[in-house]
DNA sequence: CATGAATGAGACTTCATTCAT
DNA sequence: TATGAATGAAGTCTCATTCAT
């Protein structure tokens, strides 16, 4: 984001919301540039095309993920620890930015373009890469089960974490995420744990 | 589908195949007819709504499931085979038709419209009772585990088959389906067995 | 009418009604179709154009007008009751059957062909002579005043009446037509008798 | 119409005269915008919808209405003098601009939008209420009968001015309409006059 | 930290009509 | 006393984008 102009910031963050009410058909340069107050022809001031618009929200998830990992390694340097902050973080950043949550696992937005859906590839190894090393750094200190891999444990865990998100963005936010995914993590790491 | 017509079939499976090739935004009235080799106009003496044919695509969906399910009873009274079994044949099915699984868990294109989105709930609420079932089947059978709730357990089987599925089709089909997801359902066997 | 099957006279009464209920463009072939309760295409076998339904409404009127001119002829050899039983008939007519009334004095709906508009025009020089004919009759008897052309006078009565019904149409039917039409004939004989 | 901007003014009047070519079937965007001589889509940032336009065509009517009215007070004291004014300046108007009579009484039009028969509506009341009191004013200085109820008064004559516009239209303006007019009006005058 | 006008492509849908059965 | 399928033209409207100011 440190990229982006303080206007193009403001763009995004409108973009997101839109997209979260109602979908990615809710996102139209008309209906954008109405809730930033300007004329349509005035976003094309800040974003050469529509789809810069898409890398830009994009590019909020991918700081976004990083920053909760960064964190997540500060508090503790216990594996499991780490990765239940993990989770209880992004629930409570999802709980606070629903609009967020309503795009960041609808990956099918982003197929039409090859930038985008790179961009996406891309997110989702990194953070997949990053679940695994916990996991496996768990293992080493023989808190997490080493009868199943590491790989497999970090794909489960982050199923889970995506299936609750999407269901509570389904329910149009009628269930506490935090609780439900406290409980679902809690379950996890009794199947998980040594 | 029995409430379809050989006409409506078709063009709803043609509508499968659509979406699955670019997303819903591939699926328009135009190419659809192009596809089916009629006159746009055509269309609407079968459907007189677009959206009663994402409406008849749904139904699809929830006519296979219910199909695999009763397969899945009659082959093996014993529950965790049974999931098995239901993990297996879903993975064979989505292998063999990726234009459904293109859809399915795609319930973002469903959003805009009350009868489309009370559908798809209604269609994942379903699914997710037989699946709960069948695990607490398994606990009474001391198959499973009895120290985590079976909701719980449900959910976690089916927030992993769908991010298996999901990233099959994100990566354009390039691993094979029915090999990972048996490794993925290995894994999580090994977890909530007893 | 005569020259009309029983199902082509079917089919003109529920082309007025659909016109009668929200104006002509409401009158379709399909809508037209459902009210009968075939398929569309089956209209064809009664009349080979839509426009000749239109003309065969306008026969409906045509009809309807000389029916109410012998009948009010029959009862009475006055000019001025005659005159007055004219209105009085016409305006029970319409409450009668205020599906006719919404088409009657809508000769727009007639203009784009010339067949219809032709015939429009037909009728209504026909009802004028008509009452032209009364009127100078009732001069004559020195019923009513001779210091006024005959053809205006008729002019006056025929646009009183079409308002009145106009505006009833456009209230949609909420006031007594029989009632209101009465006084303005009232108030009109009042002005033209001697 | 000092709340259009020039260009939807543009829109407006071509509006009008399209219609008055072939009834409101000869009003679509197509058609509107090649005579303004731009796309069809550009007429879509003047106007969010079609009936927009409609809405302000019969702005144009309600203000030229509102214009006569006062025109017509401020010429004569007279009341009976100020009817007859109010009657030739129409017709003068409507000579000059014979694609507005052709819209303005053919309220059927307006007829399938709320929005739309409502102002009819309200136009027509006004417009209706103004006659009255002109009627009452000239009943108060013994310029017109006492013995006829002012709103049937002002009813009849209204009628006839719309029936001969209407006819003058449907004879495609073969006719004088001062002339006619003017003639009908001597008619009315006499019959209500003391 | 922009506005106003226009464009061209394309979306969904309706309509009258035809034709084979 | 008809049905089913299709057609072609047309209609309203939306969208991303461009360009002159």
């Amino acid at each position: 984001m440190k990229n982006y102009t303080k206007r193009q910031k403001e763009i995004i963050l409108a973009a997101i919301d839109l997209i979260a009410k109602n979908g990615i058909q809710e996102l139209t340069i008309k209906k954008l540039s109405q809730k930033i107050g300007v004329v349509e022809s005035a976003l094309y001031r800040h974003f050469p095309k529509k789809q810069d618009i898409l890398l830009g929200i994009l590019a909020v998830f991918r700081e976004n993920k990083e920053a909760i990992l960064q964190a997540v390694q500060a508090e503790s340097d216990v594996p499991l620890e780490q990765l239940r902050a993990l989770f209880i973080k992004r629930f409570k950043y999802f709980s606070e930015h629903p609009a967020v949550a309503s795009v960041i696992f609808a990956e099918d937005l982003f197929r039409n373009d090859s930038r985008l859906s790179q961009m996406v590839y891309e997110i989702m190894k990194t953070n997949q890469a990053a679940i695994i090393h916990l996991v496996e750094n768990g293992q080493k200190r023989d808190d997490i089960r080493k009868d199943l891999p590491a790989t497999q444990i970090a794909f489960i865990l982050a199923s889970a974490l995506r299936l609750i998100v999407t269901q509570w963005r389904l329910a149009e936010y009628r269930f506490d995420l935090n609780e439900e995914g406290k409980k679902i993590w809690e379950t996890l790491e009794r199947m998980v744990k040594n």
